[in-house]
DNA sequence: CGCATAGTTGACTACGCTCAACCCTGGTGG
DNA sequence: CCACCAGGGTTGAGCGTAGTCAACTATGCG
């Protein structure tokens, strides 16, 4: 993502951006906060999640190093979640009003903001389309081919423990591990170390 | 919502747009079909649906009158879902690139179209917190209390059978049956006719 | 008056969640 | 270098409940 990168800013813009250091667990604001700034990873990740009104918190999205996230904080006056560092992490904020006014002067980036927030609809579409999905296993193997994608190489392998995968699919730690092994006897899968192979004759 | 009204728009859009009328259960377009235009509804009333790889198709979004929909048409080259005309209805299309160059040249057009997709996004994260609430009768008290809002009214009725309703939020409508009568016994709600009375001592 | 569709209810099944025990690994400290 | 500990992963037992199928009722329309 080559979005909002620094040297196609204006001065108004580079002027105001700040970037902050977060340790692992750190918030760097929550749910209810006063809207800020949007921000992008330099490095490392961070969680979204959103408190839901009985206690189970859910994961709106992993961001990584080069994306972006709280892109709403521009057009609302508070953080409708709460962002978490999984791990050290470093981002950029790029302050509410410069970054508005900046949209308003440069169409360029203005469309590319849009093209934005229309592949976190996207992605957001997937994950509904995801938790539709009621049988643990099934909805396990339409996740690991989603992480493929159209990619050639068919591994899966995770950089976080299983149990918060388990929490961003909707699953119990238990329930994934019963669904793995469920898909392994199937055929369906192959695991290694912290890999998995996807096997395919895709859909059954 | 009042964006993209006709008067505020240039000629070169103004021009271009359409009307286009519907039958109950017309399809507008299809998953996969080229994206051509986005969608605001003059009259009637869209079920936006994605079809999963299994067989179950979800529902995206629910639009009426005055909504839009299809915005990620703009930068997208085939629509990711199917829209289908519930009732008879009306819609009016705007072409994808007289928008795009208007959005371009309108910079307060553009920051409309941005607050819309913020909101789209922020509906997909009600409709995902929705889901993840397991228990049928407390998704469903979670669903008519975000439907009421922060009006005063405590009323609900709705516009389409129950069955919709109930794929809607992702339960069977035997399912959705008896978690309306077990919110009824639990003195939650109250039943009349049409109506759905929410008793408000909100949070239990 | 009858047909079609929606809503409700019952019986049964399946499966995800919870709790708990156990294994395994990596890291720490003696 | 080994003993211990903590956390993640796996596995078992039992429970609750959503899904399915089906029957029955109620309602609206031709």
């Amino acid at each position: 993502m080559d979005l909002l990168t620094v040297d196609r800013l204006p001065p108004i813009l580079r002027s105001a951006i700040a970037t902050r250091q977060l340790v692992a667990g750190q918030r760097l604001f929550r749910q209810g906060d006063s809207a800020s700034a949007v921000f992008v990873i330099e490095s490392g990740r961070l969680k979204i999640v959103r408190n839901t009104e009985e206690g189970k918190p859910i994961t709106i999205e992993i961001a990584r190093a080069g994306e972006s996230f709280a892109e709403s904080a521009l057009f609302s006056e508070f953080y409708s979640y709460t962002a978490i560092a999984e791990v050290t992490s470093e981002v950029i904020a790029y302050p509410k009003q410069p970054l508005l006014s900046t949209l308003r002067d440069r169409p360029d980036l203005a469309e590319d903001f849009m093209t934005l927030l229309v592949r976190k609809n996207n992605a957001l579409i997937v994950d509904l389309e995801l938790q539709s999905i009621k049988a643990a296993h099934r909805r396990v193997l339409q996740y690991l081919q989603y992480l493929v994608g159209s990619s050639d190489s068919k591994v899966v392998s995770f950089d976080r423990p299983l149990k918060d995968v388990a929490g961003e699919i909707g699953l119990n730690p238990a329930t994934l591990s019963r669904a793995l092994t469920r898909l392994e006897n199937e055929g369906a899968i192959a695991r290694e170390l912290n890999s998995i192979i996807l096997q395919d004759f895709s859909a059954a």
